[in-house]
DNA sequence: CGCAGACTTGAGCTAATTCAAGTATCGTGG
DNA sequence: CCACGATACTTGAATTAGCTCAAGTCTGCG
């Protein structure tokens, strides 16, 4: 949890793995974008970068009190809620550059879950010392407003997946999802690696582990798609695109 | 649209409307939770309060470009997206003291129709306005983020609910969910009129209409609520509670 | 190498949908 | 104020998508 280590060669690995903001990749794609060099580097001073999260290890968990909100500098996350009779729900899947946890600011407290679903390593947010340099900084005060809201967008097309959608619809948008979202950070947009079990795929889905194999399996046979345990090839995107528009619902 | 009407006598109406923040009786529910005073004036000089919005009319609709964010004054909307095909999903019902038009932010378009589903009533937040204000007065910057992260949250619930439940438990919470917003303002939450059609709850759980109108049915056989069209009576709370935590889904 | 977790596939079942027909309700214009 | 048309709602019957249960295979890790 503590970013001061107490042990030393940590502390130094830590240190080896320090960057600023200012000249992190992932610049374009996370908290920073639009703001000039003097505020990036205000940013710096508040930011705490590279903490590890082994897979399978919880960034946080629902019922935490909140302190910082968590930026995704490598690996991949999923989110998720617990009802209280113990239903998972996926609420999200996380990648490089997404920011985690703004559900917590509404009640000091998180409501999910967040858990590494490979080794990871995110940069540590204050939220209190960002408000405070929003005030300074409005293009940053903007932006978090930003993010929010597009988490917000994010959450009704699912609410619009989940509420509308067959099977094969669901699957097909959410591989199109993923591939567009690793064509933005440089990655293959037609083979990729799943991070995620097809339990987790169909709670994210409101579908059945069973159901998600099968209409992977089917999308192969139709030559939508090669699957090889969890790597996807998209083979013929088009007709994953048709799947999703055409179809009366 | 604009505040300042032409028509003197509709000028003279918004006069008559014109109350301030500070002695709104929806303080406490809205925006300017935790301000002072003062605060609550400079909110005032920013906020066009009491624009009507007539039963059936959008608030706003997708596409349009984004200014302002509008607090319910008084009446009811529904908020929905429209896929590509031509599907409505509605992403949530809106009262009294509710802030609609947060989903823009992200793009400066709306993403949503906001329509209302009663003869209604809107306070005018122009955001650049509100951002500005917001710098100076950190209770409010706090506020509107833990305002957009309760919608999160809030959204996370309905997936939740779209993910993981049956038909029974996701009208059972609908039902239990207006039942509590309603008590919080003050109205009965045992006995309430529902503003929407059953398509339209319909849409939001996730179910065809003909699925809600019989699983109402069905609540008043097993006499935990009474259905006179649109007019609700929840009889037996505790079984509607029951139903939505034992059920194993 | 062996075991546990992850995945696939089949068969039967069921919750919810679709289709259909009929009733009730509301708003409008005569 | 009443009649009428449109919209909203209810209920039944048949259909189906996706779920449950079950059995078996694969895979990767210790």
């Amino acid at each position: 949890m503590s970013i001061q280590s107490p042990i030393p060669v940590r502390d130094v690995s830590f240190r080896g793995l320090r960057q600023s903001c200012s000249n992190c990749s992932l610049r374009e794609l996370c908290l920073p974008i639009g703001l000039n060099q003097d505020e990036l580097r205000q940013l710096d001073t508040i930011i705490a970068q590279g903490r590890p999260v082994k897979r399978g290890e919880a960034l946080y968990r629902a019922g935490e009190p909140f302190r910082s909100l968590y930026a995704v500098r490598l690996g991949f996350f999923k989110a998720s809620v617990i009802s209280e009779d113990g239903r998972e729900q996926v609420t999200g899947f996380h990648m490089t550059g997404e920011l985690l946890g703004m559900d917590a600011i509404s009640t000091d407290f998180h409501t999910c879950d967040a858990i590494a679903l490979e080794d990871s390593e995110v940069c540590e947010l204050p939220f209190a010392d960002i408000e405070t340099l929003a005030r300074d900084v409005p293009a940053l005060q903007h932006h978090l407003y930003k993010v929010m809201s597009r988490e917000i967008v994010r959450d009704h097309g699912v609410m619009l997946l989940l509420g509308n959608m067959k099977a094969e619809e669901r699957l097909a948008a959410f591989l199109l999802n993923l591939s567009q979202r690793f064509a933005v950070r440089g990655y293959s947009s037609s083979s990729f690696h799943l991070r995620m079990t097809r339990e987790e795929i169909g709670s994210y889905l409101g579908l059945k582990l069973e159901t998600v194999s099968r209409t992977l399996s089917k999308f192969q046979d139709q030559g939508y798609i090669k699957v090889q345990n969890r790597l996807i090839e998209l083979v013929d995107v088009d007709s994953l695109k048709r799947l999703l528009n055409s179809c009366q619902g």
